[in-house]
RNA sequence: GGGGUUGUAGUUCAGUUGGUUAGAACGCCUGCCUGUCACGCAGGAGGCCGCGAGUUCGAGUCUCGUCAACCCCGCCA
């Protein structure tokens, strides 16, 4: 066999066309298929590029090629040494860009075997993920896949140059960082050097990106992986990417104007979509109140209607009682609802329950009647009523929960799209993008009395809300009371959300060190604590930090919206499972003894594997 | 941590009320075939029914446990 230096292609096995008709060619690629007619064969060799077939003709074929070509199989990587021809007459292929010409070979080598693969490469399998996980190189040799990471990295390569082009400049931050225990739980490296200490992986840079604030690069970006040892879901790994950026000198605004902007673009530049811009803005109280959920999906209506008004005045306790201990009673609207049957009913209801309802009323329009458990204890005029305040049409069903304000919305939210994937009314042709603005500042905690961080410990204060900040520390009210100043307090914070999915957060960053000691002390974090986790951020605003906000883009989320897909797995090469595994590479494993040794850690007999 | 779904040939699946030798398609192997491209035709090999207990005369099928994958809640930005 010739040594390869002189059998490394000439084309690739996307790009030969009539017009290369009569050259001599020499193509490498993966055998995708071949068909042996007794002699004439026929093989289609693959790359990343596309597909070409070669065609050998055993007449005048030296004997010993012919041996190689024929035993190839499936996988096999090849190179063909040939001329390009026309196809005869009829025998071109319209389903392939090269089909109008085949490569007539004169010589033919086996660069590598191949075993035969678990699974067919071909571009659409039926092979389970599991198998497809475990052999992930031959996944990703799928054309799905090849499409899919090639458009990845026009994306971040969009990206880049967009924000490239406007002053920012991609900085990296370490992957080994201080430990701070609050939000997610950290990934953790045990120090060599100083044993018993320990790195952890970052969750975000955050801190860093701050910093460099501080330091006066005043446009930050970084295409950054964020690792997380929280459970997994679909749109969640323990790794992602972000596109973090951060900008000093600035408003909200400012930072919802070169979002918008990015956004567009990549729309524009990578599905030739034209997004409109500004995207709406909503509060978070304001979704919470019409979708029942921070992440609206609009591309659908089914709006929460408040009902508690209507039922005010009927003779129901169930409703009465808790809209006068100030629950409220909402409802939605299911087009074509109004023929569910019983056992739709139930699967509806059980589902509220497993939201956390107590039950769900409902009435059901038809053409005839209104069908309704609860008609005998609201009365016709009540129910009349409700019909027209929910706008239920004969057909529909209206669908309402009584509960808690705050929990009612929820289940509704839940509920709103159960009903919306089940009965396809969501226009997938849509781009639905928002703003969610105006988060609370604090979350408070019933059982553990006490406040955590609805986002990030860094979160500013909305302007309006800082006086509620000191408020609060002379307040006599206890923490659990909804009047309480830290309860009302909001945070300049945003999140962008597209087609229901959460795919942007950030906000306007705390840059005086003073108001971030008050923060954390309301976080139950005194001073000493303070210093010891966050010590090198509240040293660093001492020193003249700039008013600043930023953001954060998950990459992945938005690479799978954008190609159509729902599972964050698909845009990414090498992906863990939902416990958190590499079926490919076997990781998470067991080391050696001398590695623990060597990082001074020993493992507690009861936890060992194996 | 909790709930749900699934696990049978290399792969995707079927498998009756618990009953004799567990099937199909694709893939794989062998032979034939000189214009195929989902090539065709003929033949063949291939099974710890996820794993472990239990019930039973008898378990792929029923029960319990366990492991794995997926989805959801908790968790997480």
């Amino acid at each position: 066999m010739k040594p390869y230096t002189e059998l490394k292609r000439t084309h690739t096995c996307g790009e030969l066309r009539k017009e290369n008709q009569g050259a001599r060619v020499c193509l490498n690629g993966w055998i995708n298929s071949y068909r042996n007619l007794g002699g004439l064969l026929f093989l289609d060799l693959r790359d990343r590029y596309g597909k070409t077939q070669v065609v050998i003709n055993p007449e005048n074929f030296d004997p010993n090629m012919l041996a190689e070509a024929t035993r190839t199989r499936s996988e096999f990587v090849v190179a063909a040494v040939g001329e390009v021809v026309l196809r005869e007459e009829g025998t071109a292929n319209p389903n392939l860009p090269t089909g109008e010409i085949e490569i007539k070979a004169i010589e033919f080598y086996i660069l590598s075997e191949s075993k035969t693969p678990p699974f067919e490469i071909t571009d659409e399998t039926t092979a389970g993920e599991t198998l497809r996980l475990e052999y992930r190189y031959l996944d990703l040799r799928r054309d799905p896949f090849q499409k899919r990471l090639r458009f990845r990295h026009q994306l971040a390569l969009a990206v880049r140059n967009y924000l490239s082009n406007r002053d920012f400049y991609e900085i990296e931050t370490p992957l080994l960082i201080k430990s701070t225990p609050e939000g997610a739980r950290d990934y953790v490296v045990p120090s060599r050097v100083y044993n018993g200490r320990f790195y952890a992986l970052p969750q975000s840079p955050q801190l860093f990106k701050q910093i460099l604030m501080v330091s006066g690069y005043d446009k930050y970006f970084q295409i950054a992986r964020c690792l997380r040892d929280e459970d997994l879901r679909g749109d969640r790994q323990p790794e992602h990417t972000q596109i973090d950026m951060e900008m000093s000198f600035v408003t909200p605004d400012d930072v919802f104007t070169v979002i918008e902007g990015l956004i567009q673009h990549l729309y524009s530049e990578l599905l030739d979509v034209q997004v409109e811009t500004p995207f709406p803005r909503y509060t978070y109280d304001e979704v919470m109140s019409r979708w029942g959920i921070d992440k609206p999906d609009l591309r659908f209506g089914m709006e929460l209607v408040d009902l508690s008004s209507v039922v005010a005045d009927s003779e129901f306790k169930v409703f009465t009682d808790n809209v006068a201990s100030g629950g409220v009673v909402k409802g939605i609207v299911l087009p074509g609802g109004g023929s569910y049957s019983r056992k739709q009913i139930d699967e509806l209801t059980d589902l509220a329950k497993k939201f956390g309802a107590g039950g769900l009323a409902y009435i059901l329009r038809t053409e005839s009647a209104d069908k309704s458990p609860i008609l005998k204890f609201i009365g016709e005029t009540v129910k009349d009523k409700l019909v027209e305040t929910a706008g239920v049409a004969k057909g529909d069903a209206l669908f309402i929960v009584s509960d808690k304000a705050g929990r009612t919305e929820e289940i509704l939210g839940q509920l709103r799209l159960h009903l919306g994937k089940k009965h396809e009314l969501i226009d997938a042709s849509q781009w639905r993008m928002l703003w969610v603005t105006e988060f609370p500042l604090f979350d408070y905690d019933e059982e553990s009395n006490s406040y955590s961080a609805m986002h990030n410990i860094v979160s500013h204060p909305m302007e309006e809300d800082l006086p509620l900040i000191e408020e609060g520390f002379n307040s006599t009210l206890p923490g659990s009371d909804l009047n309480h100043p830290w309860r009302k307090a909001h945070a300049s914070q945003y999140d962008l959300v597209i087609n229901g999915w959460e795919m942007a957060s950030g906000g306007q960053r705390i840059n005086r060190s003073e108001l971030q000691k008050k923060v954390l002390s309301i976080l139950g974090i005194d001073d000493a604590r303070a210093e010891r986790m966050f010590g090198f951020l509240l040293r660093a605003l001492e020193y003249g930090a700039p008013p600043h906000a930023g953001i954060a883009i998950g990459l992945d989320r938005l690479v799978t919206l954008m190609v159509g897909k729902n599972n964050i797995r698909d845009v990414i090469a090498f992906p863990k499972t939902a416990n958190a595994a590499s079926l490919m590479d076997g990781s998470p494993s067991v080391i050696d003894q001398v590695q623990l040794d060597e990082l001074g850690l020993s493992i507690n007999a009861d936890s060992e594997e194996e």
